[in-house]
DNA sequence: CCTCGCAAGTTTGTCGACAATAATGTCCGC
DNA sequence: GCGGACATTATTGTCGACAAACTTGCGAGG
């Protein structure tokens, strides 16, 4: 029976406030440091305060708005040295999921990660910046679907939200694609031939890269 | 005036409900799977439903309980696959903070590292195993004060708490001690001689360890 | 005897209202 | 004119009540 339009009390009205607010805070609609205000909100997303706290308490536990006592919430704002923080830990955690990806890849997915790797060089070649930052996004998620490490896959994605303004910078930076470039290929080579020790290595030293171009943004002054 | 008897609205309700609640699940008070009905925690810990659902959300963030839509909160059931996924990130997270701890280490801390790893000698040596078990969380503990990685030690404590019964168990397994002494030893001479590269590993080779443990124990079928 | 459907009871989902706290503006005294 | 105490206001903290959904037990039909 399809009461598709049956809702006089709006069904899952949590779920949809939080995933609302999270995208709200992703796409920098509401900037770091401003003020969440619980009656903004429930005009906003059009819910009562109880479910817009909920979000934003479940947006706390994910680090993206910060809540204090009897003073509200925030949009977390996230320092130069915690953005290398986070990748540090980001760092050792997707170098794990890159040694089991390793271990675990099917013929199939092989060639799926080859492919990725051949349309990355045609996009650094024909500088499209735009296309290869989201074939380095494509990438990291494959390998983490073949790694298939829940726990891990988690955490990761965790902190991957709270770096969403750091990374836009970062893929700004001129000769970063030309520096990547090889590096995500090594990644792939080193899964592609089950090579899980190959595999860890080549994704630390791949991180370990984007952490340097993170502290040199700090060093030069971000724009 | 002694106005100990006026409380018509306790101050703080909610930090200590919440910590109230994530005491009684880590200590076992509720068991793994055993749902946890609001109006019954209510009663518990004195509080409304609306502050003890703001706890049961919380720990469902730190992984400790599980909420299912409109079928209420459980105590999360960790398999012992998910025990070895999360013993692994802990692997590669510590090992990231016990190589800065490496690089951050004072002299007086250096002593302190000694000075626990002289006890559990004597505790192992003595068959005291609560008392090494006591300085192993020790142990740990001062290498993440030491490594000062506030993301890393966060998530570390997290995954931690998701664990406590199953690191219950370890601690029974004869013979742990006589494996894991000479790790920590390792771990606390490479920390104390300054060098990262083998502080990292020492760390991760330990809780490799702890991970082969725990197999063993799951193919021994866990009493 | 088993199965399906219905109804009663239990538990969770959502809301609006009120109390408490922090932030702000204002007035008085110096 | 300036600083501090006080009143005001904005915002969050907590609660009880009601509605929706799931579960369970019972009875009728096969």
């Amino acid at each position: 029976m399809p009461d598709q339009e049956r809702r006089p009390r709006a069904a899952g009205t949590a779920a949809r406030v939080r995933d609302a607010l999270r995208d709200a805070v992703l796409t920098g609609e509401y900037l770091p440091g401003e003020r969440l205000v619980e009656a903004q909100l429930c005009e906003r997303l059009e819910a009562s305060r109880f479910t817009v706290r909920a979000a934003l308490q479940d947006l706390a536990g994910e680090g993206l708005v910060e809540v204090q006592r009897n003073r509200g919430a925030q949009v977390r704002k996230v320092s130069m040295a915690e953005a290398v923080e986070i990748t540090e830990v980001r760092m050792v955690v997707e170098g794990l999921i890159a040694g089991r990806a390793a271990e675990l890849v099917t013929g199939e997915q092989a060639i799926e990660l080859d492919e990725i790797g051949v349309l990355m060089r045609r996009a650094v070649e024909a500088g499209e910046h735009r296309r290869y930052s989201d074939l380095n996004q494509r990438l990291h998620g494959l390998v983490r679907r073949i790694g298939a490490h829940s726990t891990a896959d988690r955490i990761v994605e965790t902190l991957r939200g709270q770096l969403v303004r750091h990374q836009y910078m970062l893929s700004l930076v001129p000769g970063r694609p030309q520096t990547s470039l090889p590096q995500h290929e090594r990644i792939i080579a080193a899964i592609r031939d089950r090579d899980p020790k190959a595999a860890e290595t080549a994704m630390r030293d791949h991180i370990a890269s984007v952490i340097e171009a993170l502290k040199a943004i700090d060093y030069m002054g971000p724009a």
